[in-house]
DNA sequence: AGCACGCCGACT
DNA sequence: GTCGGCGTGCTC
């Protein structure tokens, strides 16, 4: 019997694909992988994404159903280089199909809601014949009242402006539709018009001229561009010959609710809509734009890390903004990395990608000094504006006062009354991070996970930013009852309070998670900034990202310590990237900044190589250290991670993980573990980790697509969660 | 992921 | 004596 057999990727950690029959009332000819179906599963019904058809299945022939019905009956809703493309994903990060798949679509569509209509749909007046309009519809008001409308519009219109003048005319316009007087229309492709361009610097003319040299076929590209050197005029230049060449581009920033001002340059220089992807969209909007991109109506999209994975038809250009920058890489589920995926993406369509970075990743560097990259440079400062002066201040055996030494506070106040502004960065928002009893030494420690409850003064709570768990912060303490409870350590918002206690006449604005909630305020308060005059910012990385404040001329680095000692290896790459990025703030256009960097250890060898010879210098004596041991970007890896009720459940499952990946590999991947996580109680859970690690990719993927699969099956997993990051950037 | 089945504490 | 906790296992 050659029946057809649908095989559909479900929305689950589940490691296969589960086979169906068609639905009972639909022509199996209509069927095509990139579909969704509704399918039974259990006792509820799930949308799946159909992979497959095939002749037969290895299910027992009773146990199979049909499916329910098909959901995109027209196209599919993942064209097929796009489902190729996913599972090329699902397979290089050992992830389940169904969980990539749905993760690439927008919400409502993941749950099998039907696409939404396209209000960018045009109206189109069939009959133009005035006269005989008004004859035919002299008794419906209403109707004529529309017909008269398109007539004044030229005839066609689209449904949205349909939707603003007649917020309630519905009826008469289906009336309208089934006369046959009108009908819809697909929207006509977006016209980019294009604003006129600024010159550019000679640096950024070749920049250009490379990169445009490249188009029509696969090259990746670094773009390595001091701040306020110009990179975006670099990215738009290009993007409108990618246009002109009727091709798509895509842009992905780090985090775009914090880059309003590069979106709105792509609008208005391109003269077109972008697709704009990412998770502060509400699901309509997000849906609507990703159906646009899909469908070419979009041809610029602009996202954050998940637009990696979105359809967009005809790519000409990809560009990773900040290539350097963590939030690329994804940290639950799939643990792609959106970086990562550019190239791939632009290795598929044939066409050149953007790497752009003030300080980029080891990982591009290494890439573009072997060649395997071009490397374009961008060493001035458009406008002529010089680099920060960056200096270390060493405050050991100095009174610190509310974190800062006195004669920073002097340098701060000297700025202001010059009139000019001042950033501090602090890389701990809350107000302290930990609260002590004086009488009897108790910590303000998480009741689940190995770590310290950090003291949110204005909300007068103890909260945990491992697992979320708060109190009230208790009056007195909880152990001896003594009335001795004092915050340790500082945060944004204690030293935002010290700044203002200090520097009371000035306007201060705080930036970190806690902050930049309340939107709308926030941008307020930053544009009082950027209009000039003198003011104090303080506040997290956050600070570091895209924001550009013209005045700004000193930036001052409250504690660079904790990036100095960690056990991750990549902590000295982060930490030098963000005196780099924060650095950047400082000076730009009228002032040369200053820099200062509060240190206890001012020998540091990091700080030497940076303050004395720039990312660069760092840049090249780090990767000499990677490649003597070995550490990647000179050998790759991928962490097995495992957390469960008891550490030595999650012990033994990694042990028994190991032992098959060297029965597996031999000695051509290296073991290391298992080992407790640097926080092994998280969440009242349990965890531990092993590494593996190879001289060659292939090798490392062999390794894993064999271990993968058995994983599942070990009887030491039961009560264990489980996941595998491969290229992990943090060891955490 | 959901959802049901299956054995041990505080309630009508 | 039940209602319900979430550990375990299954879903084509």
């Amino acid at each position: 019997m050659k029946d057809t057999i649908l095989r559909v990727a479900l929305p689950a950690p589940v490691w296969t694909l589960y086979d169906y029959l068609p639905p009972a009332d639909i022509d199996p000819a209509l069927l095509q992988p990139g579909q969704r179906l509704r399918v039974p599963l259990g006792n509820g019904r799930r949308c799946g994404l159909l992979v497959e058809l095939a002749q037969k299945s290895s299910v027992a022939r009773g146990k199979l159903k049909p499916a329910l019905a098909l959901l995109d009956r027209a196209a599919p809703l993942l064209p097929p280089e796009q489902l190729d493309f996913l599972r090329w994903v699902a397979d290089y990060y050992h992830h389940p199909l169904g969980e990539v798949l749905f993760s690439a679509l927008p919400a409502r569509l993941r749950k099998g809601r039907a696409l939404a209509r396209d209000p960018s749909r045009v109206l189109f007046l069939l009959e133009r014949d005035e006269a005989r309009l008004e004859e035919m519809l002299r008794r419906a008001t209403a109707q004529l009242r529309v017909v008269r409308w398109l007539l004044a519009h030229g005839g066609e219109a689209t449904e949205a402006a349909f939707r603003k003048d007649f917020p309630k005319g519905l009826a008469p316009l289906r009336a309208l539709l089934n006369r046959g007087v009108v009908e819809w229309r697909a929207p006509l492709p977006p016209q980019p018009r294009l604003a006129a361009a600024p010159t550019l610097s000679s640096e950024q003319q070749q920049a250009v001229d490379q990169v445009a040299a490249s188009f029509g076929g696969f090259r990746p590209w670094l773009l390595q561009g001091v701040t306020g050197s110009g990179k975006t005029e670099v990215y738009l230049q290009l993007a409108a010959r990618v246009l002109a060449r009727g091709r798509s581009v895509l842009v992905l920033v780090p985090e775009i609710a914090l880059t309003p001002q590069l979106v709105g340059r792509f609008r208005e220089r391109l003269g077109l809509e972008p697709a704009l992807l990412h998770s502060a969209r509400a699901d309509g909007e997000r849906e609507r734009d990703w159906l646009r991109a899909k469908s070419g109506r979009a041809p610029l999209v602009i996202g954050t890390r998940s637009a990696v994975l979105a359809p967009l038809p005809e790519l000409g250009l990809v560009v990773v903004d900040e290539e350097h920058d963590g939030s690329y890489k994804q940290q639950e589920g799939a643990r792609y990395s959106a970086r990562d995926l550019a190239l791939v993406r632009a290795q598929r369509a044939g066409c050149p990608v953007v790497l752009g970075s003030a300080t980029p990743s080891l990982e591009s560097l290494k890439n573009a000094r072997e060649g395997r990259y071009g490397w374009l440079r961008l060493n001035q400062r458009v406008g002529g504006g010089r680099m920060p002066a960056m200096r270390l201040l060493d405050v050991r055996a100095q009174p610190l006062e509310g974190g800062l030494s006195r004669p920073l506070l002097a340098r701060m106040e000297e700025t202001l009354v010059a009139g000019r502004q001042v950033m501090v960065f602090l890389n701990r928002r809350g107000y302290a991070p930990v609260v002590i009893c004086h009488a009897c030494g108790w910590l303000s420690d998480c009741p689940h996970c190995d770590a310290r409850q950090t003291l949110h003064r204005a909300w007068k709570r103890l909260v945990c930013h491992h697992c979320g768990a708060e109190r009230p912060l208790p009056s007195h303490c909880p152990a001896c009852g003594a009335d001795q409870l004092h915050p340790l350590g500082q945060g944004t918002e204690r030293l935002e309070r010290e700044l203002a206690r200090r520097f009371g006449g000035y306007p201060l604005v705080r930036i970190d998670r806690d902050t930049t909630s309340r939107r709308g305020s926030l941008e307020e308060l930053l544009n009082q900034v950027r209009a000039g005059g003198p003011a104090l910012l303080v506040g997290t990385q956050m600070l570091a990202k895209g924001h550009h404040f013209p005045e700004m001329a000193l930036v001052v680095v409250v504690d660079l310590d904790a990036g100095l000692f960690s056990a991750d290896f990549r902590a000295a790459e982060r930490t030098a990237q963000l005196v780099v990025q924060v650095a950047g703030r400082a000076g730009r256009e009228r002032h040369a900044g200053e820099v200062v960097l509060q240190t206890r250890f001012p020998d540091h060898p990091l700080l030497q190589t940076l303050v004395n010879g720039g990312y660069e210098a760092f840049a090249e004596e780090a990767l000499a250290e990677r490649r003597l041991a070995a550490l990647p970007p000179y050998s790759y890896q991928a962490l097995l991670r495992a957390a469960a009720v008891k550490m030595a459940r999650a012990e033994a499952f990694l042990a028994r993980a190991a032992d098959l990946a060297s029965e597996i590999a031999g000695s051509s991947v290296a073991i290391w573990g298992p080992v407790p996580a640097p926080m092994p109680r998280r969440a009242n859970r349990y965890r531990a980790q092993l590494l593996f690690q190879a001289d060659e990719r292939p090798v490392l993927q062999r390794m894993l697509n064999r271990l993968v699969p058995r994983l599942s099956e070990l009887p030491e997993g039961r009560g264990v969660r489980w996941s595998l990051d491969v290229d992990p950037v943090d060891l955490y």
